[in-house]
DNA sequence: TTCCGAATAGTCAATATTGACTAATCAATT
DNA sequence: AATTGATTAGTCAATATTGACTATTCGGAA
């Protein structure tokens, strides 16, 4: 729903077409939302046949044409209700990597903390990304702070994770 | 993917049935997989036929038959690579509560502060739920700490973000 | 003992999501 | 002028995911 929030909030600036939305998410706002292409035009056909939005057939140049589409009045209603929901709500989050964590057991330390650095260089590489963003590059202030800020909780966690695993490698090293 | 792994990892440990890997995963493992029933059915059917588990048809007093699952080598080796991969690979968390963040602006500064403040009492209710949670009921603990940790720079921000906006609103009242 | 609600075990049709593809155009290079 | 590679715009078949459903059984209350 909230990829039906985001197009909508979108669109309610200004007009625009598929590729152009899909193309502005993926740019600006990847860190919250990964919207493949083809799952873009799916909602805005969804969202056109439940009347939230008006394509209007367009041609530029000799390029492809392609449908630039329009809030309706019903489109802005869904669009409010959707922000109250959205902001109201907590969201719980979902830490794919810590099923790995659950089965730690089953690696020699060792590689348990060589892989783990590994992950942690990936991670660390994300932060620096994120801390480097210049101010006002189309994603919003807040939403890269948030991202810093979990990114920076994740480091440090993990840390601690390697930390905690580590004196077990040496235990057995002797 | 790192589904696969779960399912793999806890039949690894003992052989199980569909319903009661859903039942686990749902009572033990929610806060980091959201894993459906039908959807656990799914993938064992599937890692099934990838030849990775062989099931078993039991029957325990009058219930209903069940197909218990059994890791082959196959099931084997596909977990260690997997798990290899998820412990060194660093995922991008996704966060759907920015989007509308992002659209902040559509609201009256006042109604914002109130609709944050009811996500502020849900997030701080999962942390007390989380933060309760006694040692040694099943979740692993480095899972539970993840997630605390999570949820106080959560909160952390929120306040911050609520803090942000409320400036506006005073001005707006006066 | 009979009735009720919860638990057990799973299926299935409907939705949602994706990777891989098409087909044209532009811009730069040779 | 021809070639090449990126960009534009979108489609489609294959996969994955889910909500809603079935059908039985168990335990306890009335």
């Amino acid at each position: 729903m909230e990829r039906e929030l985001l197009l909508l909030g979108l669109l309610r600036q200004t007009d625009m077409h598929g590729y152009q939305l899909h193309e502005f998410i993926h740019r600006n706002m990847a860190s919250c939302v990964d919207l493949k292409k083809a799952t873009a035009y799916y909602l805005l056909d969804k969202m056109t046949e439940s009347g939230w939005l008006i394509p209007t057939e367009e041609q530029e140049g000799g390029r492809p044409p392609r449908r630039v589409y329009q809030l309706t009045e019903a489109g802005e209603s869904a669009y409010q209700a959707m922000l109250r929901e959205n902001l109201s709500t907590h969201y719980e989050a979902r830490f794919t990597g810590d099923i790995g964590l659950a089965f730690l057991d089953s690696l020699p330390a060792e590689e348990a903390v060589n892989l783990l650095s590994h992950r942690r260089t990936a991670l660390q590489a994300e932060l620096d990304a994120a801390q480097t963003v210049p101010p006002h590059v189309g994603t919003s202030q807040l939403v890269i702070e948030h991202l810093v800020r979990h990114l920076r909780t994740e480091l440090d966690w993990l840390d601690e994770v390697i930390r905690r695993i580590e004196p077990r490698s040496e235990q057995e090293n002797t």
